[in-house]
DNA sequence: CCACTGACGAGTG
DNA sequence: GCACTCGCCAGTG
């Protein structure tokens, strides 16, 4: 078993629009603790406009935008996310506490 | 098949 | 709060 993109991927279209997920979150959920970095590289490798993922819906553990390969990247995902009601203070990050995806939370009608 | 290339995270000083 | 280290592995040419 590996972390295949596909995988990743797989995970990152179950983010619900208005939620965010970190690369160690998704790799946790994969299985892979530890393997942050494969999530990140698995998303780089996509090339926005080609896929269904919601990549923007990623971010790291700070809850700032990380760099992307296009110069600009940053805040066409910071628009998509305020688009789906996720806000960001004046550090340019948003609050995990508040945002961040719960699989659980679906089960368990919480707020 | 080998070498290079990357959207990270947590810990330490 | 910042700079640095270590751990991690699938694509692509």
């Amino acid at each position: 078993m590996s972390l295949t993109h596909d995988t990743i991927y797989a995970l990152v279209r179950r983010i619900p629009a208005g939620r965010v997920a970190t690369y160690g979150q998704i790799a946790a959920l994969a299985g892979f603790p530890r393997h942050a970095r494969q999530v990140g590289y698995a998303l780089a490798a996509l090339h926005d406009g080609h896929t269904d993922v919601p990549w923007h819906r990623v971010v790291n553990a700070g809850g700032a935008v990380s760099r992307r390969a296009d110069p600009g990247g940053e805040d066409y995902q910071r628009i998509l996310l305020e688009a789906e009601g996720v806000v960001f203070d004046e550090h340019g990050c948003l609050s995990l506490s508040r945002f961040q995806w719960r699989p659980d939370q679906y089960s368990n009608s919480e707020s």
